[in-house]
DNA sequence: CGCACCCGTGATAGCCTCTAACTCCAGTGA
DNA sequence: TCACTGGAGTTAGAGGCTATCACGGGTGCG
């Protein structure tokens, strides 16, 4: 990432201090009124300077929320490294997505929420899911995990997976595991972005005992 | 609904004749543009009149948006109550919350999308959720059903849900119907939500198969 | 018939994104 | 050392949006 970090002018180092700042400002802006209030008037007007002088940063509006999705999409990413790193297994791996979602809601949401009609991912983003994936793989393909109930729905599932595997890309996951995977992706997503929206609140009970049975469930499947 | 129907002036029906209208053309741009995109100004230059005019039937952005939500949310209630109907059991209950979802995905998105920080949902919303959850419940309960595999922790998921039940209203629901209820909702959720948002697009396998195997393994839980 | 009420209008304020023309200054090369 | 180039920031402004206001005009009620 600072491969030239010599070679960079200190107009450049300015350049991506002021990006920085302004993506800084963007993200609070973000938690507290959410993506959809982000404006960059409001942006210029709290670092002290007038509107279009974001437009020598940043191209347009949509071009700042590309790069927070990009910069979300990484957070992510590091942080279920990091989990894997300290313990290859599910359960950690489950808490630390947790952890992360819950610790900035509208983070969450600017992957997982509701997409805009037109907008169209950036290349790199779909690398990252990609990594994001192959770490969820690892995990899933563990030893000692439970085996999984035999059913023919289920083994259908596996087939149509093995014949569709190319979003595991290189890793060398058993059918199995590319349905542990996937179940474990959709299954705490499903909590876990109940959650964050808010569907749980009025409910009473705790999410993170359900979210807790989900992520044994997986592990047992 | 309509109690009152003759008791109703013709001002009164002219009135929810153009709020119908409205709405209408809301759900078209919402569709096809997005929420954040829906303009009272667009709408109202479609419709053949000036901007202020909307003003007349709704208060705000904020009380359309919330009309459509409601609107979706009773679409939802509509719709898994006639699928309830016809056979009360959860695999034509989960496909018809999969092809109310694909109908109009930004219909869907409206309830279970990013939701605005600062909105607080009317009452009869969570009334009407209280609803769909019912009849999640009936299905949930019915026999036939594979029993639960035994584990310590799905255990104290239910003995906690048993606690916390407020959210099952006074349905004689069983700890082990919440645990699937929830399960069910939370499963289906996660599947639907993701492919509806296009996260499995580039991925290759169809969504229809894990959904389908995810129904299953719901019940068998 | 008269009157109150409701509907739709244009004008306007204030916010937003984004463009254009301009000034100014830092860093560069002769 | 000095002229110059290019990036940074400014103001002005177009065009969109939400929302309010004051004003005509028609409808239906007493």
């Amino acid at each position: 990432m600072a491969a030239s970090a010599e070679t960079e002018t200190p107009r450049q180092r300015y350049r991506t201090q002021v990006q920085n700042e302004i993506k800084k400002h963007a993200w609070e802006q973000i938690a507290t009124e959410g993506t959809s209030a982000l404006s960059l008037n409001a942006i210029a007007k709290r670092m002290g300077m007038s509107g279009p002088a974001l437009y020598r940063y940043f191209a347009n509006r949509d071009e700042l929320i590309t790069e927070l999705i990009r910069d979300a999409y990484q957070s992510l990413a590091d942080t279920i490294h990091a989990a894997a790193v300290d313990a290859a297994d599910i359960r950690s791996l489950a808490q630390a997505m947790r952890t992360w979602a819950l610790d900035d809601p509208q983070r969450y949401l600017l992957i997982y929420g509701t997409p805009v009609p037109g907008y169209r991912a950036p290349e790199d983003t779909t690398r990252i899911a990609m990594e994001i994936m192959a770490a969820l793989l690892d995990a899933a393909g563990a030893e000692g995990l439970g085996a999984m109930p035999p059913s023919p729905l289920q083994g259908r599932l596996q087939a149509h997976l093995a014949d569709h595997r190319g979003w595991a890309g290189a890793h060398p996951a058993k059918p199995a595991t590319l349905h542990r995977a996937l179940v474990f992706w959709t299954r705490l997503h499903g909590v876990l972005s109940l959650e964050v929206a808010g569907h749980f609140s009025g409910m009473g009970f705790d999410p993170a005992e359900l979210y807790a049975a989900e992520v044994e469930a997986v592990t047992g499947l």
